[in-house]
DNA sequence: GTGAAAGCGCTAACAA
DNA sequence: TTGTTAGCGCTTTCAC
């Protein structure tokens, strides 16, 4: 301890972190002094130890870490959660998960304040070491049924069944769906009515059960309209996706759970030769910016204020009685890539 | 403590960090117990204290935290440096700063094993800050001025000589500059050459003395290029500073130090009605996905493995003798933004 | 395979 | 304004 050098520890302490509690010649002497021996400054992790506050929000996300900065929506609730750490003085830990490891170790190491658990599958084992902790948890979006913790999200299903609603106003009956992944296997391909249902993601449960409610409206039976399902969450898995329900179903309009899939989908049907929207309408879900340069008709979901309202939320030392739920709105926007389908 | 169960406090920590050090049985028998008792498993706090270890790597960023996840390149960037956290199984802790107040005290009170420093200016607090911290540091880009840290980084200056020589070989003669902020206050306009000389960002610096060395190969007399500073990175200070530059000077080329810049260069001086580049060519720096879309003739930097690497070097426990420092190599890219100027 | 003791470095009460 | 006293909750020798 620097306390050898004329003064109490008390004293250094108070130099480092109340200014005003001493003088600010003795300040100064205890800072010169504490530069010349080499010392450091406070250690950050003891102090947390002993004020009991870490400084940090944690974030847990369905995939790798790196995952975060590769897909748009994620990166835009990112932004909008660095917007209120920063308002707050927080820092933002990046949890790493071994999606393989059955291994909760990362989430019982992580020295935060709170977590934000953005989007996870239901049944997740992260997920449940993160309920383990002691510490206040906000969830956006998904997984919804949980007791004791804040959440944000958006009315997923509502969504769709305005989307369904637009495409069977211009006229669509035979429609196809191209969604992301509905369990942690990779499984490409057409997802049964079964398979959609005991989907382990809500979200994209919610989307496809809006779509079936919207066009069940429109005398469309849903047992005939395929499904395809993407892993991956890529352009180029909207391409291929694309491709394989066009080589077996005849479609006019190809309804996706994200943009980044329609992004893709909409690329592979122009390639192949077919026009949008005149022989196929595409339509996306999310409302990132490349969606807006490529005109696609979608949903627009306010994910920079999902992430600034979950950490708000989280940091909002407020009435932390009960629950509080937080939906915000979403708006279809129905821009180039839709339209009324081919006369027959 | 849970000792008070059965058994002692070292059986309890070896419970769950040693599983190999005791029976199965009583493993099971102390877990059940914590669960029942509502024992949250090891405090990570306590146990960073204890072993020194935070399991983290922070992040110092030059803007606010949210920026992180706004400019393309910072994005691709922790992309990088996720993927290197996410194999050494670390968190990534983005630390906030306060741009306004002189106050480095979140850096002090980041509770991680090192530090990735990501293109900092000169003489920055919050830099100073972290090299008092005793823990490893890498710097990306800059400032190059530190010793005993690591660094990762590329030839900011030959690469922009090969982009001058680029535009004089195509017998560009007056030419422009957008170049980013040259200091930590707001000047968005014209910047003299000693401004240029004395700016107190170490990338700009070296990008412009690049042109100046490649242009004056082709005889250019750099006090009469004019240079356009602005403050804000992103396309809409492009596209105000190329409006300022075209409104005082006839140039047939635009050298942007960014793509951000360059992209938004290119719209204005599109919507400007200038056809680019038979008119007028226009170059970037960075190589980001928006700049291959418009075919913008830039020098790539490899982002993305300048993060792995800083990750990389940092989390590397080996020879941390001597500092490491290490250059990527860029690419000039040629494509459609370039090409000769107008016949006069 | 298990327990006892020692301390990681700090800050919050309180007393002087 | 400064010093004293107690821990924060854990892991780690080391002895049993």
């Amino acid at each position: 301890m620097a306390a050898e050098l004329g003064v109490s520890r008390t004293t250094v302490s108070n130099a480092y972190n109340r200014p005003d509690q001493l003088s600010p010649a003795l300040r100064r002497r205890v800072l010169d002094t504490a530069r010349r021996l080499g010392y450091p400054g406070p250690d950050p992790v003891a102090r947390s130890l002993r004020t009991r506050k870490a400084g940090a929000v944690g974030l847990l996300l369905t995939e790798a870490l790196s995952y975060a900065f590769r897909d748009p929506v994620a990166v835009q609730f990112l932004e909008g959660l660095a917007l209120a750490c920063e308002d707050n003085g927080s820092g933002l830990l990046l949890v790493p998960v071994s999606p393989e490891a059955d291994d909760p170790g990362a989430v019982a190491r992580a020295g935060v304040d709170g977590f934000v658990v953005y989007s996870m599958p239901d049944d997740d084992d992260n997920f449940a070491a993160v309920l383990e902790r002691p510490v206040p948890v906000v969830v956006c979006d998904q997984p919804t049924a949980v007791s004791d913790v804040d959440r944000v999200g958006i009315d997923d299903h509502a969504a769709m069944v305005d989307m369904a609603r637009h495409l069977a106003g211009l006229g669509h009956r035979r429609v196809g769906v191209l969604c992301m992944r509905l369990s942690t296997e990779r499984n490409d391909g057409f997802a049964s009515v079964g398979r959609q249902e005991n989907a382990r993601y809500e979200v994209q449960r919610r989307r496809l059960s809006g779509l079936r409610e919207g066009f069940a409206e429109a005398g469309v039976d849903w047992s005939t309209v395929p499904v395809v399902e993407r892993f991956d969450h890529s352009e180029s898995a909207g391409a291929s996706g694309a491709e394989q329900l066009l080589a077996r179903h005849d479609v006019t309009a190809i309804a996706c759970t994200s943009d980044l899939l329609a992004l893709g989908a909409l690329r592979h049907v122009r390639e192949s030769g077919r026009r949008v929207p005149e022989e196929v309408s595409i339509t996306g879900f999310d409302g990132v910016p490349a969606a807006e340069r490529a005109e696609l008709t979608t949903i627009r979901q306010p994910t920079l204020d999902k992430g600034r309202a979950a950490g708000e939320l989280l940091l909002d030392r407020g009435d932390r009685q009960r629950s509080r739920t937080l939906l915000l709105p979403t708006e279809l926007l129905a821009r180039a890539t839709s339209g009324p389908p081919p006369e027959r």
